[in-house]
RNA sequence: UGUCUUAUGGUGUAAUGGUAGCACAACAGUCUCUGAAUCUGUUUGUCUAGGUUCGAGUCCUAGUAAGACAACCA
């Protein structure tokens, strides 16, 4: 169903990432590679997972490597199926296959038994602490941490402790499995580190089995480790867990996965927090999931975002360790970019005005040729009607034109696309002054296609009045109003500047071929923007999303 | 005030001791029956101060700035 993106013609320069690979399978430290993409199942994929994804599975596809999708089901309070169903999706949809589908959870039983040999190498405890003492007793960046007093128990009793804590004989909190690395280490995450906590809570995967879950630094370098993942790569804010992962792997003697960092993207007009998002989706301030305007892959999706045009963006981020803010306007480049070569044209009307053409025949409708894209001649050719009423875009008719306003005005001559040279000859207005209608007459010998060679500066895009299919738009617009998350000011909600009005329905006019558009097929209206047919679009209700505008430079130029 | 990470045009990203390049944005021009796209061109950059070197964006030292870390989250 997709057609290979414009990938880049050459590809001279690597990123780090790729670097490091090229030189562990040159130096013979790994015959091939194996990445992972690691999502915890707590939430839907969004823009910055789709730029993991495209790393993990891309680098390996390059490399002739696999790829491991693994849930990493660790904590059951804040996990659900219908995230795993969702990613899964997502995943596929943006084009990429897993070598195999694992869950942390499948590696519960390993990681116990790995947890009673840390216990017997003296290098794990249990704590009675509570949770409060635990944190107190950690330090602060600034100063060491204190040992707890039940660091030193004998093997025989972590032993005992921690087989009961697993036979649930203790309630929630009552007792934890703790790494015994140094309470004054200067990382914090290396003064003994939670590897156990007691939760009773069923887990989507393995109901009421366990009562004790790992912790993420616990469970995920190893899990890499059993599935041999040579390259684990994550976000930058990880860096500091990465002496933990390989001190665990390092005591456990397992294999050596090895993990990179780099910097996770984010994007102006954009909220990436999953938190967040949830929480818009929560409280109701977007439809769902898939609103489109969330940056979600399943809200892009919605939106007409196509796989190609996210894989291309990915690509052209890069991929570095330095934080950065990537402008909107590259993502929508790249959807352009994309849609530009696959979007068929149609015409449509958003703001109309009736034009009458004035001597042309009452009864007449003749059938228009017009080229479904010309970017690909094999998107073939339609019809379309013309008529004496049409409809033409508000904004393409000035009443008192500036200097370079190349469409129609008074007195002045516009091409209608594929159709006739009108003349503006006189507008007539209703009482308060709004325009209501124009009345023009047409030059019957620059018919489109016809051997006519006058040429005029403006070409503008109509429907037939009498055969235009009613129809409703959303203009969708960026999510947030602010240039970034950053640029709110501190004591201000950040819902107070979501974009709301854009989701507003808007009537439209379209040409009638539109009539049978399957939900999701990209298009693009003459002049306006790429346009998808929305899932909720019926024959009786056509439903259409603006995907992205098409870059418009006779706003800018009017605004000078 | 600790540890770690990072610092190249407006925004990203290359240059691995040897001509600072590419993309997006911006601007100008060219085409065009889409003021789009295409095509051409222009503007804008190595955080600072020292040092090593024939030569430093790159190596060293110090400073500055930004980010991460003190959940029984991931």
């Amino acid at each position: 169903m997709s057609t290979p993106v414009t990938e880049p013609a050459n590809e001279r320069t690597l990123n780090f990432i790729e670097e490091i690979v090229e030189a562990d399978l040159a130096s013979g430290k790994h015959k091939s590679i194996i990445t992972r993409f690691p999502p915890e199942p707590n939430g839907y994929l969004h823009i910055g997972h789709a730029k993991s994804i495209c790393l993990n599975f891309g680098l390996a596809k390059k490399y002739g490597g696999k790829t491991n999708l693994r849930f990493d089901d660790t904590n059951p309070v804040k996990e659900d199926t219908e995230y795993v169903d969702s990613i899964k999706e997502d995943v596929q949809w943006l084009g990429f296959n897993w070598a195999n589908e694992f869950y942390a959870s499948d590696y519960f039983q390993q990681l116990y038994d790995w947890a009673m040999e840390m216990i017997k190498k003296g290098l794990a405890y249990v704590d009675d602490q509570t949770q409060e003492e635990i944190r107190l007793t950690r330090g602060t960046v600034m100063n060491p941490g204190k040992e707890s007093p039940y660091r030193n128990r004998s093997v025989e009793e972590n032993v005992d402790l921690f087989t009961r804590m697993k036979n649930g004989e203790f309630k929630d909190g009552d007792k934890v499995l703790r790494a015994k690395i140094d309470m004054g280490h200067t990382n914090m995450l290396m003064r003994d580190p939670i590897l156990y906590r007691i939760i009773h809570t069923d887990h989507h995967r393995t109901g009421s089995t366990w009562c004790i879950y790992p912790m993420y630094d616990y469970a995920h370098g190893q899990c890499d480790s059993i599935e041999n993942i040579t390259h684990s790569i994550c976000t930058l804010e990880f860096d500091v867990h990465r002496p933990l992962y390989d001190w665990f792997i390092e005591k456990l003697e397992i294999f050596p996965s090895h993990q990179y960092e780099f910097a996770r993207l984010n994007l102006t007009y954009t909220v990436m927090s999953k938190r967040k998002l949830l929480e818009l989706v929560k409280n109701n301030y977007v439809s769902a999931w898939d609103d489109p305007r969330m940056p979600t892959i399943c809200g892009l999706r919605r939106r007409g975002y196509t796989p190609e045009s996210i894989r291309l963006f990915a690509e052209k981020v890069g991929v570095a360790k330095r934080n950065n803010v990537i402008d909107l306007s590259l993502l929508e480049w790249c959807v352009r970019e994309d849609l530009n070569k696959r979007a068929n044209r149609y015409m449509a009307v958003l703001n109309p005005v009736k034009v009458v053409i004035t001597n042309y025949p009452e009864d007449k409708v003749e059938m228009m040729d017009a080229v479904n894209n010309p970017e690909d001649e094999s998107a073939g050719k339609r019809q379309l009607p013309f008529s004496r009423e049409i409809y033409i875009e508000h904004d393409d008719f000035m009443e008192n034109p500036p200097k370079k306003y190349f469409r129609l005005s008074p007195g002045n001559e516009v091409r209608l696309k594929y159709a006739y040279i009108i003349k503006c000859e006189e507008v007539i207005k209703d009482e308060p002054g709004n325009i209501k209608e124009l009345r023009c007459t047409y030059d019957a010998e620059t018919r489109s296609g016809g051997s006519s060679s006058r040429s005029v500066k403006g070409t503008i895009h109509w429907v037939s009045a009498a055969q235009a299919v009613p129809a409703e738009v959303r203009l969708f617009d960026r999510l947030f109003t602010e240039a970034h998350m950053d640029d709110i000011p501190e004591d201000k909600d950040y819902k107070d500047y979501l974009n709301t009005e854009s989701l507003q329905l808007t009537k439209a006019y379209l040409e009638p071929s539109l009539k049978e558009l399957k939900a999701g097929t990209n298009v693009q209206f003459e002049r306006l923007g790429y346009f998808v047919a929305d899932k909720d679009s019926k024959p009786e209700q056509l439903v259409f999303n603006r995907t992205v505008t098409l870059k418009d430079t006779w706003a800018k130029i009017a605004s000078k």
